[in-house]
DNA sequence: ATGTGATGTGCACACGTGTGCGCGGAAGGT
DNA sequence: ACCTTCCGCGCACACGTGTGCACATCACAT
């Protein structure tokens, strides 16, 4: 950050005290057109930049929001991100953005770094903290919105915006159950447990609606530290089960992970096995066979986020919000019932 | 940014001055242990965060980095500012995003919002700008590096980043070359005529050195504010030309989307048409079939983008970087050579 | 007792900007 | 001619932090 011409600079070429200047160039009313010309011409002349740093020590405020996200090369996260810019760019807002794996002390430290960069708001995308690392947090003051966080809230001040994953599970089910499927699996994931456990409990619950024994649903989870279309192939590698005809996956990308898994296997889908993701990714449409999947309005999440957070740095109250999920059927999944398309 | 405890705040509980406390802090050498502990224990009685605002005001600098990237949701900018994040997260930097479409004009308001934050470098990647926007951008004298720019720059203050193109073009028409194929298609973007201008024309000048003619090569682009995954689809359904056995495509996404297409029409990948992408993007390892593709390293993008930067930053000189991308054969691209697998 | 050096702390200023208050002058009314 | 009002501008301070210099104290050697 090298030396820079400051309205210090222009007042002195323009013969006024820099008061004038800055009053001038903000648009200050009582200030005469001719002494207001000069001065812009004389800050364009100079290639004057305005220092946001000090304006921001000034003004109390920066005007930039923080956002604390697991990975960026997620697809999925990418969109979420993207919804948040759209606003931020709407607002004249800058994202200070900082990556902390799946780590809830590397959460913490980015939170931190945040806070001292005096950020205006904080979204925290898939976090992992638990409620002392939130209590931690809130010391400082700077008002925090939680996307999909794995664990619930005990948070007076922070608020959260959530799928309803568990209504995402009930729509995989009640479409697979529909179709006329006996036997099933659900393909998870450790590395989001809260998530995963309502998935997979609104799926199972829903079978169970249905009439289907909870001995004829298979369930497995990846480990956490595996990349999950990795993880999907290796699940589909080792589904031993025959009678299976049916497999709900944690999202997309084990989804798209089990596709290419059973090909490999040599078991067709959706002939011999239906499956269904959930997230909706822009690549599920072209896979082979397009994806039948629970979407996640991605960029609703973070535009929801971004207006819950303005609320929140106005000073007023808001409540949590709860998005909910739809089902797109494709291809991947096929009935059962003879006779009976889809 | 509400009011905050500050070292003038520990300074009175402390009995000492501000200057001590951020002495303290610091770590400084010459202040006394007892002095240094209480303080110590006072900043995290009290709270205490620093002001990260202040501090760049006064020491000149941000310890920040500015990114402008076109489109954040897109998987491969994703991976290259990963690339970026993993060097800034090792030097304790902060990265400060914009995102810009893909457009010059957002591009430099972008740029020059980040030069008003005094960010103390400025990584652009997929750049769309103007020589007469770069000499804009060069009046202030933020250290700036240009990932994958469209136009050659012409500056000699900032530095670019990029992957050679036109070797990626060889790699793709040796390979196809060699495998036999006599008649060609090329499926490229508008969005981005740099680089496709040097892929295609890499790809056709190494044609014709295998002795295929000119004519054989079928050239398509698709519009520029069409996605590339439908771009591709529209361009495989489009394509009339009935003796084509091989396709290369400007990316991994048209490439995909160029499968999904030919599907759809009933022509079998890779018997009837090879298909070799661009980018190798985390996905394209498990479509149907697996995509041959050109690789570009992108997390390598990013951080040699960053030790650029570095350098630049420390006032050193430095040169551009020229990044030699990979042929990743897989399954999308077969042998018209009876009795030759390769 | 005095000089010398090391140690610990504070004063005052700087970074670049915004703003409350006051002051001089012009305009307008009596 | 005098008072009021309004306009245009500058003084001085504030935001929170870091740092050169000076100063006080103390230990130690002369």
């Amino acid at each position: 950050m090298a030396r820079r011409v400051s309205i210090m600079d222009i007042a002195a070429r323009a013969g006024v005290s820099h008061t004038t200047v800055s009053r001038a160039l903000r648009g200050h009313t009582r200030i005469s057109a001719v002494v207001r010309y000069r001065i812009a011409a004389l800050a364009d002349e100079m290639g004057y930049v305005p220092n946001a740093i000090a304006q921001s020590l000034k003004q109390q405020h920066t005007s930039t929001i923080g956002v604390v996200v697991s990975d960026m090369a997620d697809p999925f996260w990418g969109e979420v991100v993207k919804g948040i810019d759209d606003v931020c760019a709407a607002n004249d807002q800058s994202l200070l953005l900082h990556t902390a794996a799946h780590d809830a002390a590397q959460q913490l430290k980015a939170i931190q770094r945040l806070q001292q960069r005096r950020v205006d708001g904080i979204i925290v995308v898939d976090s992992q903290l638990e409620p002392r690392d939130v209590r931690q947090i809130e010391q400082d003051a700077t008002p925090t919105v939680f996307i999909n966080s794995q664990r619930t809230l005990e948070s007076t001040s922070f608020r959260s915006v959530t799928i309803d994953n568990y209504a995402g599970g009930e729509l995989a089910a009640h479409h697979l159950a529909t179709l006329g499927h006996q036997t099933y699996a659900y393909f998870g994931s450790h590395k989001r447990p809260g998530s995963n456990l309502q998935r997979v409990t609104g799926f199972i619950d829903t079978l169970v609606t249905h009439g289907i024994e909870r001995s004829k649903i298979f369930r497995t989870e990846c480990d956490a530290d595996i990349a999950d279309i990795e993880g999907g192939y290796t699940m589909a590698q080792a589904l031993h089960e025959p009678d299976v005809t049916a497999v709900f996956c944690y999202n997309d990308a084990i989804a798209l992970g089990a596709l290419a898994g059973f090909r490999a296997k040599g078991i067709a889908v959706p002939h011999q096995i239906s499956i269904v993701g959930f997230d909706d990714l822009a690549m599920s449409r072209y896979s082979w066979p397009p994806l039948t999947t629970v979407a996640q309005p991605k960029a609703l999440l973070g535009q929801t986020a971004m207006h819950i957070l303005a609320t929140l740095i106005d000073g007023h109250a808001v409540l949590d919000a709860v998005l909910v999920p739809t089902l797109i059927a494709r291809d991947s999944s096929m009935s059962l019932l003879k006779g009976l398309r889809t």
